[in-house]
DNA sequence: GGATAATGATAGTATTACTATTATATTTGT
DNA sequence: ACAAATATAATAGTAATACTATCATTATCC
């Protein structure tokens, strides 16, 4: 992908000082992917983040309300940035089945490098996806986080697959949860292959979460 | 399902003190249900469980080591419990369809009624899966734990319903990871449901968690 | 009835997840 | 260039968590 001057607009309410407004912002930003990622979001804590960047907790906390609104800020990020490429790479082409297997693509293939289109190393923000945001979801709190609207933005990208599914087949019944269980079930295949690889069904060469999932919608909506 | 004399052996790593040797220890573990359902896992602590059963934390901490091994001894019962189920109702039918059937209805059906086999509450238990179990999967300590063999019984359920797959088609590419999903999906989809009701597709009265990946499993293997 | 084991009561520690205060830089407007 | 505003650093403090340790008190078991 080519390098390209765009902006990911996360809401407001997910920080308390915009961390793109400062280069310590980007800072908190950029090294707590890999600091989640090193010790695990149970781990990792603002004052190891801080210690990490030579800053203090008190300056974190001005940026961001807890660690739990961090890793969500994170997520939303990767979920724009995810739905940015949906729409750039299906524009223009016409056959839904085609523009169907590219989405297929963009949700189930592994990030393998990082384009540095900005301060985020997207590969490890990926692994931290994987391993890391069903923490963000499943809390006490999804549903008043719901109402704020810090979901919208995974939700479009399952109307807008969705909305693929219907024009190959009007008739069929479970678009929406077709797609949210390849998204997540994609993640969840990754986390196996990595951990529980006796689970995973990979003989040929070919990537198997990609051609499994592939195959599995293709047949389901036929 | 009928009233048995039976019971779920779980790796004695999991505990300090078996708590199925005395009435306290199975007050730990009933009660625990109730309150993470009613805390969530991040706002259950042993102390607020120890004050509910008239006990102390440091009772509670002879019988498990921490918070996070209590909820791996949880869904190991539970998923022995499942496995106990399918075994039970699986056998002696020969169809490997009609088994399959049965099968993705043990694990993708909701739990309504408490058996009372036990101290345990499966209705809440269920829930608990649905809601938490991610979190004893999604740690640092996964590949450990896994070396011991916490997670065995989940595999011989996956493994079990790969071999009916196999058996209807043996040239399916990809049973474990259909099952796995199929099994995953499930309680995301009912967490979904209860949260994002929008991601669920349920015009028709049956209960669409179930005929979705019945739906799905069947057109992958056909 | 004495030994053994289980539980209760209490105390203590390091860490976490914050909040508050004040001092020192840095930026910004004029 | 200089005052005013703002951002950050340094430090301290608090309540809660996740434990560990000790010792007294009850049950139970031979």
């Amino acid at each position: 992908m080519e390098r390209l001057f765009l902006n990911i607009a996360i809401s407001p309410e997910l920080y308390l000082k915009d961390p793109e407004s400062s280069e310590l912002g980007k800072k908190i930003v950029s090294q707590s992917i890999y600091l989640i990622n090193e010790l695990g979001f149970e781990g990792f804590t603002f004052k190891k983040l801080s210690k990490k960047i030579g800053s203090t907790e008190s300056t974190i906390y001005r940026y961001f309300e807890n660690k739990h609104t961090l890793l969500l800020y994170l997520t939303c990020w990767y979920w724009s940035w995810v739905e940015y490429k949906l729409v750039f790479e299906t524009h223009n082409i016409s056959s839904p089945e085609e523009r169907l297997k590219i989405a297929l693509n963009i949700i189930t293939m592994p990030i393998t490098e990082d384009n540095s289109f900005f301060h985020i190393n997207e590969v490890l923000l990926h692994q931290i996806i994987i391993s890391e945001s069903t923490k963000v979801i499943y809390t006490k709190e999804v549903d008043k986080e719901n109402e704020k609207g810090f979901y919208t933005v995974y939700k479009q990208i399952v109307n807008r697959i969705s909305d693929i599914i219907i024009e190959i087949n009007p008739d069929y019944n479970y678009p929406h949860m077709l797609i949210s269980s390849t998204i997540d079930g994609a993640l969840h295949q990754r986390y196996f292959s990595q951990h529980f690889p006796s689970l995973i069904d990979d003989k040929n060469g070919k990537d198997c979460v990609f051609s499994f999932y592939t195959d599995l919608v293709f047949n389901a909506i036929k």
